[in-house]
This record gives C-alpha cells, structure tokens and sequence, in this order.
DNA sequence: GTGAAAGCGCTAACAT
DNA sequence: ATGTTAGCGCTTTCAC
C-alpha cells in the first residue's frame, strides 16, 4: 500500500486539504468535531507527514551538519555524542562529516553539507585551515555557524571553546603545587590556536611563580602522536636529567613520554611526574594512570548545537542577538602520574 | 540577495524552465549553444538547484541513517567514517544516531531516521534487542536495511560481519604456533552471539591440535571490562600456575590481564603469552604491545554503505537481488604480547 | 468553521 | 530543439 498523504484523509473524508492541514496542526478554527474525525483516521492509517513538502514549503531541512577534523578520536567521538543528543531533544538530525584535518577537504565537505540544505553548520577547523573564505561565504547566506574548539578569532560568529591558555597553566600550576622545579614542556608546533595557548598558559604558569622559561625545556615535536611523545621523552632523557616533571600538550603525547620513560627504568611519579590533556580513556589505561585535563566533549557539543538552535530560532523571527562565545570549564584530573 | 532558481535562470534568458533544466541535466535535446548559455549564467549566479524542490520530486532524500549503539567506541567510530567516506563519494549524507545500546532508544531513533525520510538504514542491535517488529516495519514499508556487526539470522536483509568463531580459533592457534600448551580463556557470559563464537573458536582450536579443554582454564567474567580482565588474571595466578596463554575475548580483558600479570611479577610474553580481540587503538599503547584480533571496523562501514547502496538503487530500477551475508576477514596482529 | 487556490522549485511526459 | 503543463505534498492566505 502506497503513502498515506493528506489529500488521502480530506477524499475519505469527504473535506478539504487545508481543513484537514488545519485540524492536524492544531489550528485554532477547527470544530471540536472535524479535528476528531482528522485525528482518528490519520492515527488509523498512520498518516506521518511527507517531510519533503514540509521542507520544501518551509525551505527549512531540520537537519544540521557537523564537521569535525577526525571521527576516531575521544574527544571529538564525545563532541558528535553531545551534539546529537542536544539535537535529537530539537527535532533535529545531525550530518556528521569529517575534514581530516586538511583544508581543501573541510571546504569540499562544507559544501556537500550546504547542498543538503542544512539548516545550520557546527564546526572545528582543520589544522591547516587559515583561509576562511568558505565559512565567511556561509555566513553572508545567512547559514547560522558555531565554531568549537578549534576556531578563529577572525570569524564573527557564536563560539564554544575551552579556555586552553588557563587550562595549561592550571596543568602547570599543579606540577608546581605537588613540587616540580623544572618542568618540560612537549608540544607540537606552534599552529594551530589550541597548542599557542596551551604554551602561553604553561608560561604564564612559570612566569607567576618565579620559575624561568627554560628554551632547552621547550620540546616541539611533528605532531601531537605517541611516537613523537617518545622522541621527545627521549630526548628528555638523554639530556635533561633534571627535568621532574613534564607537560604534554595531548594525551598521546603524554603516553608517549610515559612509556619512554618506563623503558628507561625512570620512575614514575618518583621520578618525574606527567601531566597529559584532554582525558582521553586511554588516561585510565597507563600503568600509572595518567593526570591529565578534563575536556568535557559532550558538554561542548551540547552547548555548540543549543547555541546554533537558538540562532536558527531568531533567525525565523528576524530577531538579531549579538554573538557570544561560551567558554567551558576545564579542570586538573590528578593521578598517580603526577606525586 | 535571494537564492538563484531554475525560474530566475530561464526568465533571463528568456527560455523555458525545462529547457534550463534539460540543459543542466545534460539532456541530449539541448542546442550546444542554449546549453553553454544556461551553464554560463548558472556558473556565474552561483546556481545550486534546491534539493527540497528536488527531493520532493524524486521522493529522495540522499541521505541515510546510521545506528551505533556507541558512538563514543574505537570500533564504532571506525565503522562510522567507513560508512561516511564510502557515502560521501555516492553523493549520500549520512545522519548517525545511537542506541545507548538499549532497544526502547534504538526504536525511538529508528523512528526519528524514518521522519527524515532516510533512504536506507544501516543498523547494529543493541545488546537487548530481541524484539525485531521495529525492523520488520522498516522491510515492508520497502526501506532497504544493512545490518552490521550485531545481527540477527531471523531478519531477511543484507548484512555484514566478521567470522568471530574463525577470528578465535586464529587468535587461538597462533598461541598454539607459538608453542603454548596451557592456554587459559577469559570471556563474559555467554549471553551474547559474538561472545559464543569466541568461545566456539577457542575450543575448535584445541580439539584440532588435540588439546584437551581443560574447564578450569575457562574463566568467566562478569561482564568485558577492564576490573574484570584483573579479577580473571589474579585467578588464573593464584590456582593456574600452569597457564602459559591468555585469549580474553576483548582487548580491554585482555589489558586487564596484562596489568595484573605485570603487577605479579609474570613477564609477559617470556611467561605467559596473551592476546585479545578487536584491535583498539589501545592495544598499541600498553607495555608490552598487545597481540590481538584485528576487526576492521572501516571496512565493515564500507562493505554495509555498498550493499545498502546497491539495494537504493536496484529498488530504482525494480530490480530484486537476493540479499547477501558479506563476512570480513579478520587477522591476527602478532605484537609483543606473544611469542 | 470550511474550502479554493496559489505556490515552494524542480522534473518529465508530451506536445510542437 | 524548445516550450507547455502537470504534479510531487504540504501550508497558508483569503474568501465565504
């Protein structure tokens, strides 16, 4: 049996489409009577809505997309987590696409998102991204974009991040609290927003407690993998005898340094305490478990879609509210590497 | 300035809308030089046809929905970008969802994907899902279904898995190539099928080498998580000196053994030997690296999006397939837990 | 309280 | 080779 559609339920019963419309849509000028007799036999022949009309008279799709540099990935696995669930509360279905963390990519991925007609964009930048062409065109369509995690402070839009520079400096303030002196830092070149403030808050750290800046202490790594954690550790190792403790701007990079130091029968926490960022499961796994900084995914991805629904929402009503950007609270998670 | 349509395009240049359609469509009844003319001016009004217009017309969507019931999972995520990359390159969104692994939750978001009129399903049962009604609505309102990983034999459709007894009798036998004569299985209830087919994988390994089962080294666990890999490991230390192989059915048992053995002084593998299931990103990571069974959850992603795809569009063409059971193949990664 | 009619933007069957 | 027309299913304005 083929679709049960409006113009269906108006012949049986004998009234007009609009009627019909009207009764299924809770308008105020229905009788009691005819609304009953609508209801009644579109729940007989489980009569749903042809979204394809509804999309196409109200050219809204109620489907956004989401862009993230990298699916296999805890914290942007939590990301996806928390925007669909915020979403799905609205009615909302979410696209998820993946940018690789590459440029062209993420543009070509934008674009496919667009051609769906979705009703708005969530979305972390590429590493590589510094062109933003694409998202400033999305923005003079009118397309409502939030910007999370990885964003530009060139781009006027709604934003959720985390406060990386305070988060890092809490990391290295805790590394101080528990007694370190001189403390290392591993981290990926100074690209990408996330790692430059990661850096600034590890020398702001240093910095109010007298502690200082020490280039050799200073490890910059390719990227942010575990096998550039154990070069760096190793260099650590080789050279730095002194360094008790160190910070890592990832997770990875932490274990990384972890399990080097392990095959070089250093201690730790004894000897040197680690401190990783983002709690990753994998935290939990080490052999000692990992300290690290709590980077609450779902949390952010909640905020960055309740964000862009309440712009699609003014949107609607030609209602103009100026753009915020939400920052989420991070905090030190502590243990057994850090002593 | 508002969006350029077919209507806009043909007023101008003064031709009719089919005629502009035609030409956009590559149709062969389009003077060369009317075609050149629309394609220039589409190009130059930044021209992308309205896929709400469109989608009403074809009664498509190009979009697909995707149950996990996990999204934040190593396996599961993998699954997702397989299914994402293959969709993207047939010009199909993917809209995800996730079951909580819980089945009144996976009806819910079933329903939710059908509102959107998703084009096809690929879907992974959730843990309690023995109840098929939802899916079978889903066959005979003609919505072509993939089932993936956790399947069902009572549900006539296109499916995809791996061979998880074969995967286990593998994991089982390298142990035995290896020269372990004691080999130890740690495993959950036997509740759920793939947990079953380990278990029947492990015992066909044994008999075909003429290893007798010994049922004392067959301990089981509450349930597959990282405790309850320690608690089988203190067991097997404390009564089973003997043992000199581990197979857990998943990686997070088996890490769970490893940390345990480690603790008691058990070198691993010069020992004890062990191997886990499902190749987590994880298993790199431990010291020493796990050996483990790789499930390649891309691949399987892929393979569903391609049977789904394939049944899209032989339901275009009226054309009926008999629905197919693509097994993947699974291989051991020998690391440096086993030797 | 109800219905007729228009229209969202596109495509395709059918003229011409 | 081009145009006319109808229609996908819905919502909403306006007339009655």
């Amino acid at each position: 049996m083929s679709k049960t559609t409006l113009n269906k339920i108006s012949e049986i019963l004998g009234i007009s489409k609009s009627t019909a419309s009207k009764a299924l849509n809770n308008y105020a000028d229905v009788s009691p009577k005819t609304k009953a007799m609508v209801l009644n036999l579109a729940k007989e022949l489980d009569y749903t809505p042809n979204s394809f009309a509804q999309n196409l008279r109200s050219q809204e799709s109620k489907i956004i997309g989401l862009i993230v540099p990298e699916i296999v990935h805890y914290f942007f696995s939590n990301i996806i987590l928390g925007v669909i669930n915020a979403a799905s509360k609205c009615g909302y279905a979410v696209v998820v696409v993946q940018s690789n963390d590459d440029y062209e990519y993420e543009v070509k991925q934008l674009d496919a998102l667009l051609q769906k007609n979705v009703d708005g964009v969530l979305l972390s930048f590429a590493d590589n991204t510094n062109n933003f062409k694409h998202v400033k065109s999305l923005l003079s369509n009118n397309v409502p974009l939030v910007l999370y995690d990885k964003i530009s402070k060139l781009i006027d839009c709604n934003k959720v991040v985390i406060d990386d520079i305070k988060a890092a400096q809490m990391a290295t303030q805790h590394l101080i609290d528990i007694g370190c002196k001189k403390i290392a830092i591993v981290r990926n070149k100074l690209k990408s927003q996330t790692t430059i403030d990661r850096y600034k808050g590890y020398k702001k750290a240093l910095l109010l407690n007298d502690i200082e800046y020490d280039k050799l202490l200073d490890i910059e790594t390719e990227d942010v993998s575990l096998e550039s954690g154990k070069k760096a550790a190793l260099t650590i190792f080789e050279n730095h005898k002194e360094v008790d403790a160190v910070f890592a701007v990832t997770d990875l990079l932490a274990i990384g340094v972890l399990e080097t130091f392990k095959e070089n029968n250093v201690q730790v926490p004894e000897q040197i305490s680690i401190i990783g960022f983002s709690n990753w499961l994998l935290t939990q796994i080490t052999t000692p478990h990992l300290s690290t900084i709590d980077q609450p995914g779902q949390q952010m991805g909640k905020v960055a879609f309740d964000l862009l629904y309440s712009e699609i929402i003014n949107n609607k009503n030609n209602v103009k509210e100026p753009y915020k950007t939400v920052v989420i609270d991070t905090k030190v998670i502590s243990r057994e590497s850090t002593k």
